[in-house]
DNA sequence: GGCAAATTTGAACACTGTCAAGATTAATTT
DNA sequence: AAATTAATCTTGACAGTGTTCAAATTTGCC
């Protein structure tokens, strides 16, 4: 039916056993999910655009989900990759914070689909593969850590309890913010912070000084 | 939250006109939506559920999501009243604010389907339809006072930036506690700090004191 | 070359949201 | 009261979805 054009990636791709399909569909997936949004992305779309059968991607995954899982476990690697970058744009601990939180919000501003289907996508990816759960965890660590060195006073680090619990609260101020940004639901713009990634950044850091100002 | 009148449930349907049909959707879809989640809530199954056709519906709402706004429109009204009640029991601001935020997680805790439905459903109830928008922004304001009223020292409230600023972080914090603790992504039952609500309160009540430890 | 294993396909099934035509009942007018 | 109009409900259909399965292809291996 459709055309053949088979200049997309390995030259090997020629035969018409696609070579890679597996790879391919993924790819598909991901370039579904960004021009059409998560509610379009369906597998036989998917199918669709790596110009393949319906029924095709059961020999490579077990289920729609199984497939969907490969994207997000893509996701999570970029997603880990911003957190991180966003860091390291800073240097003082409470600053450090804040633009991992920031992260958390670029990220999902530049990827919204992406974003979703990692996180609000029923919360299946991660209990149906223990890679989701395990790179999740990876980037968990990642506002543990900033959340602990921010709260180090005089070279002590606050106790293990107080430390979870403070990640706890910075996670869910980062998820947050993004969720509802990102969804339109929080009228930031009217903020007069900046973009997104300023935005998120001046809210992280107002709230970590608390809400006393005591200083 | 059983029907009043069109009382019948057992035998078919006896009458063809079905006095109430309106109401009967919108009672069957939140009875489908607390029974089989959110994924399994299709226009048909309520229809089945209310012993209609699959095409009766649409004599009452132009779509599906027509009939899901009016589902989310309750839903806000008993959310609202969760967190007027949570708020009521605490007196101090600062306890008040976190109280308030702690209720937020409980109604997502009790009715997770339902909020699923009004906040994570795409977005899209909030845009299409008024009233939607309407109520919701009367929820922010709940936080936007209690958050001010924290904010007020010695009678001075803070400048309206920055309590907009605040209402955002205490907003965004309730509602990523809200999604990750109902979403089972967060652990925060390892946290020692009780059941939902009591874990919730605890946590903004930490945050609202600031990461400083600043007494 | 021949053969078995791995892919891919087409058709089918049970779903979904939605709509157009009739059938039926309630409301309104005469 | 009857007749006509308006509102409601059903049947049947269309396009789309996830998924399975027997058949058709292509590959890698002997």
């Amino acid at each position: 039916m459709s055309q053949e054009k088979t200049s997309s990636k390995t030259t090997k791709s020629a035969r018409y056993h696609h070579g890679d399909l597996r790879n391919a569909l993924t790819h598909s997936a991901r370039a579904v999910l960004e021009k059409d949004g998560i509610e379009k992305l369906s597998l036989r779309a998917v199918a669709r655009h790596a110009g393949v059968s319906a029924a095709a991607p059961y020999h490579h995954f077990k289920d729609k989900t199984a497939m969907l899982v490969e994207v997000a476990l893509k996701g999570f690697e970029l997603f880990i990759e911003t957190l991180k970058a966003s860091e390291a744009e800073q240097s003082a601990p409470a600053a450090r914070r804040a633009a991992l939180g920031a992260g958390y919000v670029r990220f999902a501003v530049e990827n919204p689909a992406l974003f979703q289907l990692m996180f609000t996508e029923n919360h299946e990816l991660v209990f149906v593969d223990d890679r989701v759960r395990a790179i999740s965890d990876q980037s968990y660590l990642l506002i543990e850590n900033a959340t602990r060195e921010m709260m180090t006073r005089n070279g002590q680090p606050p106790s293990p309890d107080l430390a979870r619990h403070m990640t706890a609260v910075s996670w869910a101020t980062a998820h947050g913010l993004a969720v509802l940004m990102t969804s339109g639901t929080m009228n930031w713009r009217d903020f007069g912070l900046g973009d997104a990634h300023e935005t998120a950044f001046a809210l992280l850091h107002m709230s970590g000084d608390g809400f006393s100002a005591c200083e």
